[in-house]
DNA sequence: AAATAATAGTTGATTTTGTAACTAACAAGC
DNA sequence: GCTTGTTAGTTACAAAATCAACTATTATTT
């Protein structure tokens, strides 16, 4: 081919932290998949409320970056799990207060526990400075600071 | 709380892995799918054939690391819309031979133009050096090297 | 204060993905 | 050569994500 053959798909980034995103999420999702039966949506609401404490979906949407229908539908089934409990907020009675119930809360802090592994194992690769370095960066892809 | 709250979920690699790439995909993502229609199983089949030039299902699923459903899907679609052709491969009959066409070439020229646009904005935001950190960690992370 | 717009959240329909079972072709073992 | 095992790719069915329309409530306009 007489191309232009500078650009490499490998090198080109949408693809590159698409891969390296599900790659990194595939072995974290075994502990909450195969132990708990959640999904991707419903860990990341039930850790926001474990971390941030109670909060409104919206607030959990704007903070995970999650549409309100995917964020709707995992607290329902949170909730139906007894893992949640949501009270209407009576200043504005179109939202819920949401809070971990104990046993949600002891889900969170074991699925925490496993999250620090986790972590702590893919930081094993690289030294400090490589991690937050690479944190501050994709902070910045992500649009969070 | 009295609880250990050194964890922060916007610091978890698989969370901030795929809010960084879920952001980084979506302004590529207007291009091919908004001005070609394309589902990005799509595009990256034709970056691949584009990319590497004739090559089976099976070795862009490996190059891609893409499940062999989404690609069968992806290779019918394209094929529909006549951006590539299947040719069975006469020493092997289990597989084919795909190859672009001059109409989905001319495509594919197009949107790598674009990914090439939309990486160099996206490097604007760091150092060379800092990019390449990123590329080698990142490739690391996904298992490619 | 009535009318209009905006917001929080839910629901239903459609699209896309994931999983498993399948067909067709090839490869090995015996 | 025939049975058994693999591999390339497709298809059918189930699970999940996306999009649009909807309800209930609050905020704004006139």
């Amino acid at each position: 081919m007489t191309e232009k053959d500078d650009f490499d798909l490998r090198n080109f980034m949408p693809f590159l932290l698409n891969l390296a995103a599900e790659q990194s999420s595939l072995g974290f999702q075994r502990t909450y998949k195969n132990r708990y039966g959640m999904l991707r949506t419903e860990w990341r609401v039930l850790f926001h409320l474990g971390n941030y404490g109670e909060m409104t979906a919206k607030d959990i949407g704007e903070r995970a970056v999650m549409h309100k229908t995917k964020i709707s539908r995992a607290v329902a089934k949170l909730s139906q799990r007894r893992y949640l409990t949501r009270t209407r907020d009576e200043t504005d009675r179109r939202s819920e207060r949401l809070a971990l119930t104990p046993a949600g809360l002891a889900v969170y802090r074991e699925l925490r526990q496993e999250a620090e592994a986790y972590e702590a194992q893919l930081g094993k690769q690289f030294t400090t400075g490589e991690v937050a370095l690479l944190r501050m960066m994709l902070r910045r892809l992500a649009g969070l600071d």
